[in-house]
RNA sequence: GCGGGCGUCGCCACGUGGUUAAGGCAGCGGCUUGUGGCGCCGCCAUUCGGGGGUUCGAGUCCCCUCGCUCGCCCCA
């Protein structure tokens, strides 16, 4: 019989990591509760406009990365691919900018039909970051702080901040024209992949790792002489604003991002240490997306970061260990009288707080102890007739040394005391 | 979508055409049916991702396929 496995690009996360994951997510929300970002959440599925309209029919996410599908009411659906254009929608659906600017965060899963790759995924997750409403430069500065100092906070080492401006819609499509005419020229001496997107995507060609394309660009206009004079003043805000919080980057002309509803400003935050994909951090302005979705004209600025590559840079760089928390006490119990008794027992320590391993097994008591040893436990708890018949639990330290106590099965405050006496 | 590498037990891993598929870890059982960690003994792949072919004979060679992986592309 063939066996049953996931689907390609789709992982298992297994107990031995959620806890770094659950670690991760904690810290994130706490950053999120002290900047006054709330959570929303949207579903999996939209419809399939939603990605063509706000990511752009000529984007590699909406041509050929989307997982879409006709659902039984003949509506074409699609798994999101990213986290934005939901929240958009939610926001415009929602008449929620009527109360005021937003300042969300979202987490969850995404779904891109890609090559699978180190730090890629067909389903992954994200975490990110909107401010909807919020024009101001200084706006920039504070998504951008949030995503540095909660990384910075987790403990990640070697970041990179890379920054650069698309200047407004305006900016960007006159240097468009601009980049165009040049290439035109030089049309055959362009990369194939180049060639390809001069029509579609021009702005793209500028993040080519073709050498002799970037050799070709060293003569091209740049999108910096092309900025108007209020986008390069605001770009020094934005700069001078990092700069203020003692957040380190550096410029980066041929940062583009793929997705075209960026504008002003755009970021990644990168590492060394993760192979090809190394953006663990992505955002910018998007200042046109809201009112290309339906919404009033509305200013906003986000981020979102990459779940399974910030868990791998923990992992390798903090040597996070991946393994399971040990119970406080593991229940050892055997006999007739003291199987239910240990149920018992097992949930009136639960109830006062420690976590408790109730081994079921009714094996003898040396292969309990085994295992009690073996879960990590600090403490064996031991339940036998002979106990129950007393009305008294022994308490065994496990690790380092301690005597063996006996206290009465009905005290659980006694219990608790001992067992956090020693071992905690 | 395009290249390269790889695919032997839950994990790691010998094996390079002859056959009884090493070993380690983990797991299970026993020595020890009321006390673990150490030790010793035993069990744990009719099978080498799947299918086809070459051969007297294939885990070992060839083809196809699936998967993993690294890179291109793209992006978080």
């Amino acid at each position: 019989m063939e066996k049953l496995q996931s689907l390609r690009g789709m992982v298992d996360l297994l107990p031995a990591h959620t806890s770094l994951w659950q670690r991760v997510e904690a810290t994130a929300r706490d950053h999120f509760r002290r900047a006054g970002v709330q959570e929303i959440r949207t579903p999996l599925l939209e419809v399939t406009e939603l990605f063509a309209r706000g990511i752009g029919e000529a984007t590699d996410v909406v041509g050929k990365e989307m997982y879409t599908f006709v659902d039984r009411g003949d509506r074409s659906c699609t798994l999101r691919p990213e986290g934005t254009a939901s929240v958009v929608r939610a926001v415009i659906q929602h008449g929620l900018l009527s109360q005021g600017s937003q300042r969300l965060w979202y987490g969850g899963p995404m779904f891109r039909y890609e090559r699978p790759q180190a730090g890629r995924q067909r389903q992954f997750h994200q975490i990110g970051l909107e401010f909807l409403g919020f024009a101001d430069a200084r706006s920039d500065v504070e998504a951008i702080s949030i995503a540095w100092d909660l990384l910075a906070d987790l403990g990640v080492q070697g970041l990179a901040l890379e920054l650069n401006t698309l200047g407004s819609t305006d900016d960007r499509a006159r240097y468009r024209e601009q980049l165009v005419a040049y290439l035109q020229r030089h049309k055959d001496q362009l990369d194939p992949d180049s060639q390809d997107r001069l029509e579609r995507n021009p702005l793209r060609i500028l993040d080519s790792k073709n050498p002799d394309t970037q050799a070709l660009l060293a003569d091209a206009p740049t999108l910096a002489e092309a900025l108007a004079p209020e986008s390069r003043d605001r770009f020094e805000q934005v700069k001078a604003g990092l700069t203020a919080l003692d957040i380190p980057f550096t410029l980066n002309p041929r940062l583009v991002r793929g997705l075209d509803y960026y504008s002003h400003t755009a970021f990644e935050i990168t590492s060394t240490q993760l192979g090809a994909q190394a953006t663990v951090c992505g955002g910018g302005r998007y200042d046109g997306l809201v009112e290309q979705l339906g919404g009033a004209s509305t200013p906003a600025i986000g981020w979102a970061l990459g779940m399974e590559r910030l868990v791998l840079l923990l992992e390798q760089v903090a040597g996070e260990a991946a393994v399971g928390p040990a119970p406080d006490v593991y229940l050892v119990n055997r006999g007739e009288a003291a199987e239910p008794a240990a149920l018992t027992l097992a949930r009136n320590l639960r109830r006062a707080g420690l976590s408790v391993e109730l081994d079921s097994s009714g094996a003898a008591f040396g292969k309990q102890f085994k295992r009690a040893d073996r879960s990590g436990a600090a403490w064996a708890a031991v339940l036998g007739d002979g106990e129950v018949e007393q009305g008294v639990v022994r308490l065994k330290p496990l690790r380092g040394n301690g005597e063996e106590q006996e206290l009465p099965l009905a005290d659980v405050d006694a219990q608790k005391a001992c067992l956090v006496a020693i071992a905690f």
